[in-house]
Parts: structure tokens; sequence; C-alpha cells
RNA sequence: GCGCCUGUAGCUCAGUCGGAUAGAGCACUCGCCUUCUAAGCGAGUUGUCGCAGGUUCGAUUCCUGCCAGGCGCGCCA
């Protein structure tokens, strides 16, 4: 018996070469030997391979029996060459590629500025487009915005209110914001308070959808995360939209008429309850809206659609897939919801909780303004988005390296200024300059073992969803570059000749910076030359 | 009550389909700039991987139960 695939990984420790397998382990039982006998057979049939034999310089057996690989040093090198062909696409890979994915993420309502929650999804999703795109995804990244329902009404309602100079009413809308926009819409349309009040509220609903909403891309804009499409609630409605989805989720037999509702029977596919999908008194539940987007999705041609929810939104999992198997859908396949954790704030050892502007939350802009657009967004994709995270604006405003963002520009800049003063000395690099044979530092095997990675953390951080694993790798060759620089000096001291080992480092070093600049691109963070 | 997430060093957290001695940063101690950016590097110290079972050659990782914390369970949106 043969597994599936053969599992091949990077030994933690160095003395364990530079890539190593188990399957002599996995395969002892069936083989009815012990697994270091299975090792030596597999090394054995390897050794006799020519292009094994050419770009593999050791197979050794080691512990239980794994088997630890070696490569040739002229082999590992050619990654250099790779990297400096490739440039800005080196990293870039296949494994997506033909599938087409719809990205959904923030999907604020557009009565206020973006908060917190709406941040790390400004940060992660928009990370993980970069990272599903350079995967081979097609992807289209979406904002659904909800502009329709109650809270529209109540945000038209404190509109009003606030530009009448009343108190606005108790469930509505209370930041210093309302005042503002009021007053703005108020200037612009003093008509609008002549109106009668619902026709009024109406105008101020949507004088005040229109700036929010005008806000919020202006913020993420500024903040480096671009939709395709801004999908609106209300267009499902139109031209009878959701009429045809509902026939399509009636063809799939899903859907019924109880106590005057029409339901969608998502417990035929795990959900706790049924869902309402047309109220009684013939309005539709929010949960319409969801059944149509869905559809929407997939007619508009992708074939997964990753919602990006907060975790007190984890309770419409069920629901949201039911809505597929309810299409006819494969809900392990078509639909994919990803769960972010709480973000909390600390400044000064104590939490924010408000926000002068919002009235509840800190939001996007105003964390901008404290730590910058770098810092926010990188220390934001650096966590696992199902853990919950606390954000230490004193640390993020900090120029040390318990900043991780610096850390890793700073070796970014560092590598540029090597380079800058190459040129200078007129040391020439580039790729006929790699000269393998010279690279023979410990230092710089690591170095160039560890950027031979990259393309496969890339495609790592695609198939599982985790943008955060690019950061995480980042930091790593950041650490091992400024090791590299310790121990390896690149351009000639004093009145040394220059000779080729300096033109080869500094072609290491230009590769490590192609490779850090691809890293950071990826996560919308910059990469400084001069710091 | 039911469901989801989390629990790893003093602190903040990584840990790939189950692999070898569980890792970073910070903090603490001590070294390293008359020459490439010291926002850096090196050395040292720090662990019942929440607890208890199970699966197996092997479990921080998978399964079950329990403990602790966070969140959610509308014909609201």
């Amino acid at each position: 018996m043969l597994p599936d695939s053969i599992t091949l990984e990077r030994p933690k420790n160095r003395d364990h070469g530079d890539y190593a397998t188990s399957i002599a382990l996995a395969l002892a039982k069936s083989a009815g030997l012990n697994p270091r006998e299975v090792a030596e057979i597999i090394i054995k049939h390897l050794e006799a391979d020519s292009f094994i034999k050419q770009s593999v310089s050791a197979l050794d057996i080691a512990g239980p029996g794994f088997i630890n690989i070696t490569l040739d040093r002229a082999s590992q090198a050619q990654v250099i060459s790779q990297i400096l062909e490739q440039g800005a696409k080196f990293g870039h890979g296949e494994v997506l590629k033909g599938v087409s994915v719809n990205l959904e993420f923030i999907s604020a309502n557009p009565t206020g500025p973006l908060h917190l929650g709406h941040t790390r999804w400004a940060a992660v999703g928009d990370a993980l487009g970069r990272v599903l795109s350079a995967a081979g995804a097609k992807v289209s990244r979406e904002f659904y915005i909800n502009d329709r329902g109650n809270q529209m009404e109540l945000f038209g309602a404190s509109l009003r209110a606030a530009a009448l100079g009343q108190s606005v009413p108790e469930d509505g809308y209370h930041g210093e914001y309302i005042g503002d926009i009021a007053q703005e819409i108020k200037k612009e349309h003093p008509d609008f308070l002549k109106l009668d009040e619902s026709t009024s509220i109406g105008a101020f609903r949507d004088a005040g959808y229109a700036l929010q909403l005008k806000d919020q891309q202006r913020v993420l804009d500024t903040f480096g995360t671009h939709f395709d499409t801004w999908f609106s609630e209300l267009s499902l409605y139109e031209n009878n939209f959701f009429g045809h989805c509902q026939d399509t989720l009636k063809a799939q037999g899903h859907v019924y008429e109880q106590e005057g509702a029409i339901w969608l029977r998502t417990t035929d596919f795990g959900d706790d309850k049924d869902r309402v999908m047309i109220k009684s008194d013939g309005t539709f539940a929010y949960f319409a809206s969801d059944t149509a987007y869905y559809i929407s999705k997939r007619e508009r041609g992708s074939d997964i659609c990753i919602y990006m929810l907060g975790a007190d939104h984890h309770g419409y999992v069920n629901r949201l897939k039911a809505i597929a198997a309810c299409a006819g859908d494969n809900p392990e396949y078509n639909i994919e919801i990803l769960i972010g954790q709480m973000v909390k704030i600390i400044e000064n050892g104590e939490e924010l909780k408000l926000s002068k502007r919002a009235g509840t939350i800190i939001t996007l802009e105003e964390l901008v303004e404290k730590v910058g657009v770098d810092a926010a967004r990188y220390t934001l994709i650096r966590y696992p988005t199902d853990t919950p995270m606390v954000m230490d604006v004193d640390l993020l405003r900090s120029r040390t390296n318990e900043n991780p963002v610096y850390y890793v520009q700073y070796a970014h800049a560092r590598i540029c200024a090597v380079l800058r003063n190459a040129e200078e000395l007129g040391i020439p690099y580039g790729a006929d300059y790699v000269h393998p044979e010279l690279l023979t530092h410990e230092r710089e095997r690591e170095l160039i073992g560890a950027l031979a990675e990259f393309p496969r953390i890339v495609a790592g951080a695609a198939e599982l969803r985790e943008p955060h694993r690019v950061a995480r790798y980042i930091e790593e060759i950041a650490g091992v570059y400024h090791r590299f620089y310790a121990d390896c000096r690149v351009l000639p001291l004093g009145e040394e000749k220059a000779g080729a080992l300096s033109s080869a480092r500094a072609t290491l070093c230009k590769a490590t910076a192609q490779v850090i600049a691809n890293s950071l691109a990826l996560l919308g963070v910059s990469a400084p030359e001069r710091m």
C-alpha cells in the first residue's frame, strides 16, 4: 500500500538536511520491515535516479527511519537565478489555477465609519485576495453594502432628528459624525426639512448613505484595500432577481409556506432551525438577501464563495452552508466561511473603547492616525484570524524591533543600502554573477534555503486561507538575512579589491530583497528602500 | 441548555497531512560598531503544550470527557 502523497518537510534542525521525509516510517508496518530497512531500500532506488544523482549531495537515514536529503549546492543556488529572472512574479504559482473565487469581506452598513472589527478584515481580506491571486486563482473582491432594512430607516431618522436639533431616537445612531453629516446634508439640501416626515427621512437616509459609502471607500483606499465590486443589497430585489432565486431554491425542493411566511428548509442541511425568507407581512427578512446574494455570486461565475465574518456572526455558518446546499451546490466546496475573532486595542496600558467619532468603538481611520497603515496592516495580518488579538498602540508606534513590521522593513532597507554601496563601488551583481560555488558559508546556505521556500509558503497560505503564514515567513527571512549580514561581509573592506565573492553575495542580497518585497506586497505593506 | 473559538516560556504569540531535542519577539544577564544601516548580531536563563483518558512506531497536533475564558443562538439587520 502506498500512501496518497509523500510528505517532504523542512526539518527544524539543520543537521537533518535540507529536506526530510518520514515515508519509511509510514510504510514500515505494511511492508513488514523495520523503518530503517525500508529507508535503505528507498534510498537505493533514489540513488539510481539520474536527476537525484545530479541535484542531491547526500541521502541519510536518521533516527527511527527518517530520510534526510541534502541538496547539491549548485542546484540549490539555482533559486537565486530563478528569483532574479521572475522578479515580482517569483513565488507566484498555479495551485489554484482555474478556480474562480468570490472573496467577500468587511460588508459594513453604510451608516457609519468602519471600526476596528472591520479593520481586521480590511487587512486580512485584502491580503488573502492577493495571496489567492498569487496562487493562480481568479479572485473577485466584493464589499456587500447592507443598504436595506430597518437600520437604514433608523439612520435616516437619526440624521433628520439631528438636522432639526432634536434628540435622535433611542435605538438610533448616536456618534458625533451623525451631527456632522446632518449639517452637511442640511446645507446642501435645505428643502429636505420641508418634506413630510417619512419622505424627509428617506431623503436624509439616501443622502447620508451616499456620504457614508463615499467615506468608507475613501478610508479603505488610503488603507490600500480595494474591491472589484461594491454590491448593493437593494439591487438583489431589482428586476425580480429575488423571485428568480426563490424559483431556483423551489426547484431544489427546500421552500415551503407556513403561517403566512415563506421559509427555506435549512434544517435539511444541518441548520438548527428553518429560516424565514419572506415574513408574514410580506416584507423580506435579511435572510432572503443572504440566499439571493449567494446565488448571485455563483451565477456571476464564482466556484468558491468565501465569506469573512466577525465572531459575533459565527452562528450564521450553518445557515449559510445550508443555503449553498439548498441551491444544489456542494457546501463542502462552493462555500467557505472564515471567522475573525475580536480585536482589542490598548494604549497606555488601557483598553480603548470609545471613539468620539463613532460613539462606540475605535475606527479604522483613528487606528491609522495612531500607528500608520503599514504597522496596522502588518499587525492585523500577522495572527491567524481565529485567535482574538490585542493591538498595543504604544508598541506599534515604537521604532524598535519589538515591532515586527520594522524588523522586516529594516531588513529590506538594509539590503537596499548594501546594493547602493555596491553600485557606487562598481561591483557588478545580478543573474550573471550568481557563482554558486562561492556561496559555501553556512549562513549563505541557510539564506538560500529559506528563499527557496517562498513558493511553498504562498501556495500553503492560499490553500489554507491563512495569509499570516506569509508574515511569519518574512520574519524568518529577515532573521536569516541579518545573521548572514553579520557573518558574511558583502563589500570589500578598506583597500581590498572586490572579487567574485562580493558580486555573488550582492546578488544573493538582491534576491533576498526581491523575496522580501514580494512577500510584503502580498500583505499590502510597503518595502522601503531607506529607513 | 445547545453551538463555535481559544488555553503553549514571566508577557505577546508561532508551530505545515501526526514526526527527531516544542520555537520567535519582548523582558532579564553578558558580549559585538575607527569600514556594507546597531531599527542589527551572538551567548545564557525560562515549559506538568489547561486537566484526564483514547487511537499508534510516535500526539502540542487527531478522538472523547472535564475545567477556564470569549462569542453566538429573532418572522432584527
